[in-house]
DNA sequence: TAGCGTGGTTTTAGTTTGAAACCATGATTC
DNA sequence: GAATCATGGTTTCAAACTAAAACCACGCTA
């Protein structure tokens, strides 16, 4: 993996996890971890790919500390793979790329999986960006700030 | 595109959006498009991806109604790419993403840049999932419910 | 000891990627 | 008005990656 770096020298604040997470299958891996799921067999039947390619991209998430490996909890074996702290904090964007799904790429009656509340079966509020004041912003109620460089910080 | 279809017939709110930018590079044009990125050339620069890559990274975006072209503004002959409704609710996803990647990709004091308020100058605060009650939620405290199939709804 | 389930690796072919070269169009210079 | 340049692409071709299937290793079971 590592494949591209840009051709800054250092990767921003976005491109950077990209390079864990950027392809298709390990977004869906991470989703599946997160409803419980922790073998091999477990993943390639929900998720029906290639082996190989299963072993390799388990194997770039636990490389990443987004999945750590531990014994087989039944005795077998084999080995199991949970989510890390970093992995669980994949939570939000997880949620963010369901919402998306949900207003794009779904008919407006047409039926989809829903994240629910657990206490109260009640779906969960949509994520909303707000500022350290509580307002809600837009993404053209934002900046970037890039930090001072090293020489002119004090 | 489309490359692969689940084993699935019908995919999940969280593999279709990946199927239109579960790559590496369409979540980089999209960030560079909310940085008001219009031109061909600009992100070619900002990327410093390959001309032909970019070339099909924009009509894929294009093609799922992430991207819009419209003519130029400075009145010359070619086209600028602008976000549509779809691209700008991509947004969400991106401070989840980079707020993930702040998180877990920086050394503690590595400087990085930060998302700020437009108005005040203050660090957006951080995205959180909340129930109906407002209760913040963790990964455990939710769960996904799949709707009921046609023959038994009423 | 012959099979079976699980969890992989290897092989091989097909697809995608990326760098460089090339092309088309309109504006600019001479 | 011919040559040059800038922009925005497309084409070409080698290298890298992906995917399906075959194979392998290990422990258990009959």
């Amino acid at each position: 993996m590592a494949k591209r770096i840009s051709h800054k020298d250092s990767m921003c604040g976005v491109a950077r996890p990209l390079d864990a997470i950027g392809d298709w299958w390990s977004l869906l891996i991470v989703r599946d971890a997160f409803d419980g799921l922790r073998r091999f067999g477990e993943f390639q039947k929900s998720l029906g790919l290639a082996k190989n390619i299963l072993s390799a991209r388990l194997r770039n998430l636990v490389a990443h500390g987004i999945l750590d490996t531990i014994p087989a909890s039944d005795g077998g074996p084999y080995q199991e793979y949970v989510l890390t702290q970093k992995g669980q904090g994949l939570f939000p964007l997880l949620v963010a790329l369901r919402q998306w799904g949900e207003d794009f790429f779904f008919e407006p009656n047409e039926p989809h999986v829903t994240l629910v509340d657990r206490a109260t079966k009640l779906p969960v509020r949509r994520l909303e960006l707000r500022a350290q004041d509580g307002r809600m912003l837009m993404a053209e109620d934002t900046v970037i700030v890039v930090p001072a460089p090293a020489d002119e910080r004090e």
